[in-house]
DNA sequence: TCTTGTCATGATAACGATTCTCAATTCCAG
DNA sequence: CTGGAATTGAGAATCGTTATCATGACAAGA
């Protein structure tokens, strides 16, 4: 996957850039490039901030990342390769995110689009709110 | 509304506010601070940019006015005194924006909330695509 | 109307996230 | 091996936004 996209553009591989694929794939979150960067410096120790944004964003254009956003300042990556669409609910005060699909609203917003004439891209639904551990009793 | 808001925080009026208020009035689109900032400076030169975000903040923390994405990564502020809740078309292209709301799919965030035992707090749904005028022929 | 304490403002520095620059390094096809 | 191309790290630069701070405007009371 990454090996055929790397060879249609003539890039190259490299330590690296193998280091931060498989980093991210261990990942199990909606990781910040920063806190990718943090647990690929315990191994790989002087690997660059850029480094890291650089090779996220080039696993997000052949497919294997996928970039959200989750409501906060910092751009998220997450796991894109044999991975459902989805989208989240982000609790507010905790971060917990819990990924869901309703195939109706999927359709819903197909069938707007194309009442609007526009021609369906993406779409981004986020839903944020209390999670129950985080709501306060009573 | 806003003196009404002013008032209780013991804030106070002042020519630019009224200025920056009225100009976001006036405006129709999804504005942008800039954007605003640019409008005002022609009737009143030398506003500065910090006071059309201070104030655009306030504006929206007296529910005159929301800040809403858009996909851009300057914030937008649309009117909220008077205006339905909804969500947003977005041509990837022109930038051209419809609102549109679809009742059954609040129905379901709601649910997909509570399923998961989040309090609904807010959310956000964009849609991306291509307007009918940005659509390449063929 | 003058006084005064408070709030608002403009200029500009600071910020955080991300990208860019560029010289040094690593790749890899030949 | 080699040479040319791609990659990297360090740090500068960018962009939108917020913070600082000295100065000006406001409102309420004397
Ligand atoms: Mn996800
Ligand atoms: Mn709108
Ligand atoms: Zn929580
Ligand atoms: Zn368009």
């Amino acid at each position: 996957m990454l090996a055929s996209f790397l060879a249609e553009r003539k890039l190259k591989k490299s330590k690296r850039r193998d280091a931060i694929l498989s980093a991210f794939l261990a990942m199990e979150t909606h990781v910040t490039a920063e806190e990718l960067h943090r647990v690929l410096s315990a191994e790989h120790p002087g690997i660059g901030l850029a480094t890291v944004y650089r090779n996220l964003k080039l696993l997000a254009s052949c497919g294997l990342a996928k970039q959200v956003s989750l409501g906060g300042k910092a751009a998220r990556f997450e796991h894109a390769f044999r991975h459902r669409h989805h989208d989240h609910l982000v609790c507010s005060r905790c971060g917990k995110v819990v990924e869901f699909l309703d195939s109706e609203i999927e359709r819903r917003q197909e069938s707007i689009a194309s009442r609007h004439d526009f021609t369906l891209e993406s779409h981004t639904l986020e839903i944020h709110g209390l999670c129950g551990s985080c709501r306060p009793p009573r």
